[in-house]
DNA sequence: GTTAGTTATGCTCATTATTAGCATAAGGGG
DNA sequence: CCCCTTATGCTAATAATGAGCATAACTAAC
């Protein structure tokens, strides 16, 4: 199939799903995103599918090297009664899988975030949900297949690779774009930025932050896609207008590896960040949890979505004074050591407290 | 004016504003609304206009009765590069207004939010965002005006009126409609939601409920709301399905006074419940402010936005060592008691604490 | 059946935050 | 000068948090 037919297949593709009168392509779509997130052994994944990316895309690609994409199908108008059913309706047809928890994440509408505006197609606003599932086969659908998120996001791992990347490839390139600027005023901002993002010289570390990292890299083009929608003459600009002489140092062979096709990865980046910052104050951690577990998987779970470690005993004391958890009687056996408590959410906590999360008792913050 | 012109005018305003190609009416559109907040004397204003509201609305209008609503306007999806921007664009050109701060707030996409859908209109999605001003005057703009947002929410102020509308009102009204589910279950289910939206039998208030509880007030018909979707043909149902037998008790005469046009006052809920999360964990407060201010002029801010009131004392403690201000070396002196030092925010505050806000130290939680 | 390894769980102690007040300071208006 | 108002300093009690030590209860290997 040559680079021309699939960009015709694609493009069809999508004024056909617009449900528009087959002679006139509609000027706006909406599109809904899904990112779907389990956790299993310690990992974090989401749901991916593979997608053929921009028409303008580099090198020919055969199917296994085409860029995954967050699952995402539009909305009908005349048949979605709500945003989210649509969302639900879609991913049930496509994956088998009732979604349970599910959540709105923004909604991106900048111009030409898919490059078939570019050749006229209609302007495509994404609508991006996040919803919560324990992990499960996939009944049908082809391509779809679970990822571990930090594939995508390596820099925010601080589990287990301890994010060398940081220190070794990130930290200089950002610090080579910060002395690019001529401008010492803007310079300023660039460093307290990238200091704040990435909890440089002091400044601590911030989980939630994923969305300011990922923009950061994305602005200096680290990060491939950047590189990718310029050639295509996408230029994408933060929306709060930040004043500055944007000229990206295109720069440093640096590996930020796996991009994802679109602007699908700044849409994962604001699902992690939110989750992050979900957790700590909804009892949303337990979406992922079957109904009874212990102690331990409760916090590895927490630990995987942070991407930090915590400390085993005060994260124990958190949860059970704060009244998360109950215990159920029963016992888990089938593991290593001495056998460990079963419990499970404790909804009454729902009343007594305004807001209550998990967070990160004895993370290094 | 009669109402069917009036109904005709809008819908036709409304076509005129999508750029469709003019014989052919778009099946979609998508209006930006602004959530535009200032506090003057301790009290949280709204930028609100009059809007002929529901075509189907029940009496004839004169202007001074027609609905207030939010400021709204349609993204142009050939000329607007983002919807931030397009935001921008149409509050300066109605209102004069240069907005500072603003922040997507969700996207509402139920079908007939808005009523003309009902008659063949396209689908209206919102996207609503709040921004938030130091109050001045509006130049040009003949409807807009500001409104203390109590006016539209009297049970979320616990600062002045000790909120006896919810002990005398909506307590009671709730209880009946408990009481009229005649599934157990379902009916447990009532209690528990109510229970933590308005925090009785001991369940503590959260001021950041601000939707839950609105929605609360909707789906049991005690906001006006509900009623004259509900003539209108309708529905407005959770998104996610919460399985119940819904039978509202149109009920009791309950006053909860001033309803906004369409679902104006469920996306304000949403705005002040973002709000008042927010000024917790990023330091947005000081978009409301001048430069310089005093201590008690920042809580009286914080006060008037939360709804409750805070001990004096430990709130200075609490920004002081928290590092969220710095003193200027200058004196507030037109006040009536001792001079007060006047204050400035300090933004270095942002290197050392990866959340900082203001917190309510001292609020009767 | 002893030993080593693994995981669970109890408990402590120092530190830091938070709550709720008491008390004093510094202005203005009679 | 006295009274009212607002600002500001300080404290004692309590609660939450961070970092460990120590022990318990299992499995697998020898």
């Amino acid at each position: 199939m040559t680079k021309k037919q699939k960009n015709e297949k694609t493009k069809e593709q999508k004024h056909q799903r617009t449900n528009a009168p087959t002679d006139e392509a509609p000027a706006l779509v909406i599109e809904l995103n899904g990112v779907i997130v389990a956790v299993t052994d310690g990992k974090p994944r989401i749901l991916v599918v593979q997608h053929p990316d921009h028409p303008g895309n580099a090198a020919e690609q055969n199917d296994s090297s085409l860029p995954y994409a967050l699952p995402f199908g539009p909305l009908d108008p005349a048949a979605d009664r709500t945003l989210e059913l649509g969302l639900r309706r879609w991913v049930k047809e496509r994956t088998g899988m009732e979604l349970g928890y599910v959540e709105q994440l923004y909604t991106f509408g900048d111009r030409n975030r898919d490059p078939e505006e570019l050749e006229g197609g209609p302007r495509v606003i994404s609508v991006p949900y996040l919803a919560l599932v324990k992990e499960r086969q996939l009944s049908g659908m082809g391509t779809a297949r679970w990822r571990d998120w930090y594939e995508f996001f390596p820099w925010e791992d601080w589990l287990q690779r301890h994010s060398s990347v940081i220190d070794e490839e990130i930290a200089p390139a950002l610090e080579n774009w910060i002395q690019n600027d001529p401008n010492p005023e803007s310079r300023n901002r660039r460093r307290e930025r990238i200091e704040i993002a990435f909890g440089l010289s002091g400044t601590p570390w911030d989980e939630e932050k994923v969305l300011d990292r990922y923009e950061l890299l994305y602005e200096t083009g680290l990060v491939p896609e950047r590189a990718r929608d310029r050639e295509l003459g996408i230029e994408y600009e933060r929306e709060s207008p930040v004043s500055s002489v944007e000229l990206p140092t295109e720069s440093s062979g640096v590996s930020l590896v796996r991009p994802m096709a679109l602007d699908h990865r700044r849409i994962l980046a604001t699902a992690m960040g939110r989750l992050r910052g979900k957790i700590k104050y909804r009892p949303v951690v337990f979406e992922l949890l079957p109904r009874n577990f212990t102690l331990l998987q409760l916090q590895r779970v927490v630990e995987a979505l942070a991407g930090v470690g915590l400390h085993k005993q005060n994260f124990r004391r958190f949860v059970e004074k704060g009244g998360l958890v109950e215990e159920t009687g029963q016992w888990e056996t089938k593991t290593r050591g001495r056998p460990a408590k079963l419990f499970c959410f404790r909804r009454e906590v729902l009343r007594e407290r305004p807001a209550p999360g998990v967070g990160l008792p004895g993370a290094r913050h």
